[in-house]
DNA sequence: ATGTGGATATTGGTTATACCAATTAATAAA
DNA sequence: TTTATTAATTGGTATAACCAATATCCACAT
């Protein structure tokens, strides 16, 4: 994240963005004014703009003014992200879109990772597990050790796009994992899905990895949707 | 792509870093260095910085100077898109990654986009490949629509994750079918592969659409392993 | 009343200069 | 040799100013 006050008045720029305060299409108020607003220096407000056009945020016209894109259109991956964590909640689709890209990238992972992973890695994995089990109850350690757990097998799987893709959604995944946590029962049931997954992985079973991360996964949307169930469009990600 | 003088810095200083004229972990030269360097004023310089830094290229230690990042390792999808189009070149590891990649999304997104796809999408898939057969010899014509046709599907499909990530990809797509294209055969049998695909989504049959899309990833695997068959771990993407 | 041309104010792009605070390097003192 | 002090360097920030292109508005002619 960037630091100083740049950085202050790009969170607070973009959040108005991704909030419609400044809604697509509009122009935003000119650099001078916006110096004024925020309190600070032209070139404070500029470095701001810089970054938030690079982002796809906003598009700049020399003499016109600076104008607010339509970020889901022209955005990336680390848009959206940005845009989950502004908005603390995710629409329906994007939320299905989000569980099927992980059933199909990490079961292949974990088929993968069964053929290459060594003793070292299977260690450090085990590590990560018990980890989870002397911490039954602290959500954020268990968020942590989640994330690290899957990212783990897909970087022993060796795809570094599918790598690079869950690392984007490192900012906005604990939102997600610290909900799924927090239901009561999950803790037990994911960590005894993950061994099952730990043990294929350890006898080099590719099909038997497979099934078992398909298992884990499926298990995470069907408590998921069961939780948000009648929610609306909309799912708020905030506890 | 910023414009500009600070965009020009942004470029060279980019490209200096992933040509490692600037090695990973090294000290940039001051602010005030590079802006005579560049003859540029020092704003110029720190607007290319800051969105150098953004994007995890480097990061700044105020006092003491900016470093270059391991942004291979912090790096999100864009920094290796950008790395690409730098470097021109791919190794081996990433190039399997990403053909593996768009085998398993492509092949869910292909079925998926069956079961959804409307009249009008299909006409205009249609075109996509008229627009082809009539322009057989035109590689960058048959560039633009590969990736038009790919994407069109992605977007069928209705997997947002998939679409920006194949979005993401779009800057260097390029380097990959320009390569393909040029192979002797491949734009006549491309073109039929393609066409089996779009019957099978006429028809609604969502394992024959996903087998064709198969048949047309593999087929493509199949002529780029064998063009670059011994070609060392690194290959080239320049024509 | 309407359309047109041109003066004027506004906007982003860029530079120059200056000061601060913290770090680092050089130097002097013990 | 070690420590304490000083000086130089560095990124962070602000003010002021000018340019060139754009948008706006008003006077003028139709």
């Amino acid at each position: 994240m960037k630091k100083g006050l740049p950085g202050k008045i790009l969170n607070e720029m973009r959040a108005d963005i991704i909030r419609e305060t400044y809604p697509i299409g509009s122009r935003l108020p000119s650099e001078r004014e916006l110096s004024e607003k925020y309190g600070a220096s032209r070139f404070a407000v500029r470095e701001a703009i810089a970054i938030l056009a690079q982002g796809g945020f906003v598009e700049t016209h020399p003499q016109s003014g600076t104008y607010v894109r339509d970020f889901f259109r022209h955005g990336s991956l680390d848009t959206l992200v940005q845009v989950l964590r502004v908005r603390k909640a995710i629409d329906r689709q994007t939320l299905e879109s989000l569980l099927k890209f992980r059933l199909i990238t990490e079961t292949t992972a974990a088929a993968e990772a069964a053929l290459r992973i060594t003793g070292d890695e299977l260690e450090y994995l085990k590590k990560n597990l018990e980890h989870k089990k002397s911490h039954p109850g602290d959500i954020a350690a268990l968020s942590e050790s989640d994330f690290d757990f899957h990212y783990t097998i897909i970087g022993i799987s060796g795809n570094t796009i599918s790598r690079l893709v869950f690392q984007s959604f490192r900012p906005v995944y604990g939102f997600f994992t610290d909900f799924f946590y927090s239901i009561r029962g999950v803790p037990e049931a994911s960590l005894k899905l993950n061994m099952k997954l730990l043990r294929a992985l350890g006898r080099h079973d590719a099909a038997a990895s497979r099934k078992a991360m398909e298992e884990t996964l499926k298990f995470g949307e069907k408590k998921v949707y069961e939780a948000i169930r009648g929610g609306g469009s909309v799912i708020l990600l905030e506890r």
